[in-house]
RNA sequence: CGGGGUGUGGCCCAGUUGGUCUAAGGCGUCUGGUUUGGGACCAGAAGAUCGAGAGUUCAAAUCUCUCCACCCCGACCA
């Protein structure tokens, strides 16, 4: 991509309308743009990012055998009532039609999921199996905060699961926490996030949450370092101990959530008639889980974990590019470059304006490319360019034959 | 939803004991020129319903009322 062709462009001063740094910097560097509190456009770095956040949930869902689909965006109010959410859900944002027929915009799923499912699932043979979407929702919070950390319309994945009994249900629960981990792994997240217990309602003694510890985070946490686990603040009172090691070592630090995951058991079955026949030929209620994890708000989560003082400084997986070359003023060497780079695979932004050298390395840093590559006439001079890491403080010279072997 | 704060060109802001405000400055943009390894410089130019509405006054960005938006703290967050 040709910067100079690039919608958006930077800019200097921090917004005045938001102080959590998620969004100052990523509205600085040009990756979104706000419209309203907690409401958020990507722009193309930003749709990058969120696209290769996106992949890689979808790849770890497919992975345990989920399936794709994507359900409706408007939720009628009927599916609300027979769930008994219509009432009770506050942040539901309602609204109707022509018609006057009434609907809430969809802030989660069961009430889609399961009257689909019910089409589909009238024997054991039919179960086990696992859908899931990526999809914006939308949640009438009271209080929109912290850029993306807390919107009103944010992107998630909820992924639902459906079983015959309550010892498969919790099979494919372990299996769904390895795919999370896996995906905070693959986000560099990994090092940070913690396996949490939660309140489990009344099908489960648990449920679980994975929190990033942040001091942008909300939320407060109680970690068992030896264990790699956490208790979250709702349970802390009944649950002082480890719930692995029983050690009450634990120690409170600030996350965010970056992920729930729930044994629904019959709540839904039930009001939705959702039921199989077994080889007995009985009919019983479908067991349903569901996993939930918000891509924008991973990408906000990043953002507060891994800056410096001059921007952002992404993770390789998520990059929106990984190389951004600057030329600086060596124009015609500096396009052969992109061509070949971009020809071998390598996403390059190429900052191909006619700006100072200053202005070139600020924007850089600004929007986080993990590594850089200067072109100038004192690369060329040794017929070669500049290769920085965007952690390191200084690059080094690597001649032209040599970069593409260069790259990771 | 309770409390606090803020709204002035695209962005950041000065001005708010009413009057030289015909609204200042910086960034950005446009034109011309000089520059080019850490947000360069010179000259010129364009760009503003001062959040909205109503009111007080000879006179309102400035005072009053109502409303709206955004930020922060708290409550809330199947």
């Amino acid at each position: 991509m040709r910067q100079s062709q690039l919608f958006t462009k930077t800019v200097k001063e921090l917004p005045k309308d938001e102080t959590s740094y998620n969004a100052q910097a990523l509205i600085r560097a040009g990756f979104i743009d706000k419209v309203g509190a907690g409401i958020y456009s990507y722009l193309p770095l930003g749709k990058r990012v969120l696209d290769k956040i996106c992949d890689i949930v979808r790849e770890e869902m497919n992975a345990i055998g989920g399936q794709e689909i994507l359900m409706t965006a408007l939720i009628p109010k009927e599916n609300l009532v027979t769930s008994g959410r219509w009432e009770t859900f506050d942040v539901l944002f309602r609204l109707a039609g022509n018609d006057q027929k009434e609907y809430s915009l969809g802030a989660t799923h069961e009430e889609i999921v399961s009257p689909l499912a019910r089409k589909f699932i009238l024997s054991y043979k039919d179960l086990p199996f696992g859908v899931y979407q990526i999809q914006t929702k939308f949640r009438n919070e009271k209080r929109a905060k912290a850029g993306l950390l807390r919107g009103r319309e944010f992107l998630m994945k909820d992924l639902y699961s459906f079983h015959t009994d309550q010892a498969d249900l919790d099979a494919y629960y372990e299996k769904a926490i390895g795919a999370y981990k896996k995906i905070y792994d693959r986000l560099g997240l990994g090092d940070l996030t913690y396996l949490t217990y939660a309140s489990g309602g009344s099908f489960s003694k648990y449920s679980h949450e994975f929190q990033t510890l942040s001091a942008a985070g909300e939320d407060l946490i109680y970690v068992c370092d030896k264990c790699r686990v956490a208790v979250n603040r709702e349970i802390i009172a009944e649950q002082k101990a480890c719930p692995v090691c029983g050690s009450e070592q634990l120690d409170e630090q600030k996350a965010i959530e970056v992920g729930n995951i729930f044994k629904l058991g019959t709540k839904f079955s039930t009001p939705f008639g959702l039921r199989y026949k077994d080889q007995a030929g009985q009919e019983n209620p479908v067991i349903m889980g569901c996993y939930g994890i918000g891509p924008s708000r991973i990408m906000g989560t990043i953002v507060e974990i891994y800056h410096d003082d001059k921007g952002i400084v992404w993770p390789e997986s998520i990059t929106p590019y990984k190389v951004h070359l600057l030329s600086l003023n060596e124009n015609e060497q500096a396009d052969r470059l992109y061509r070949e780079l971009t020809a071998r695979g390598i996403e390059v932004l190429y900052d191909d304006r006619e700006l100072s050298a200053g202005e070139k390395f600020a924007d850089a840093d600004l929007i986080g490319c993990p590594y850089r590559l200067v072109v100038s006439a004192k690369t060329l001079k040794e017929n070669s360019a500049e290769l920085k890491n965007r952690n390191a403080k200084t690059g080094e010279l690597v001649s032209l034959g040599e970069l593409t072997a260069k790259l990771p």
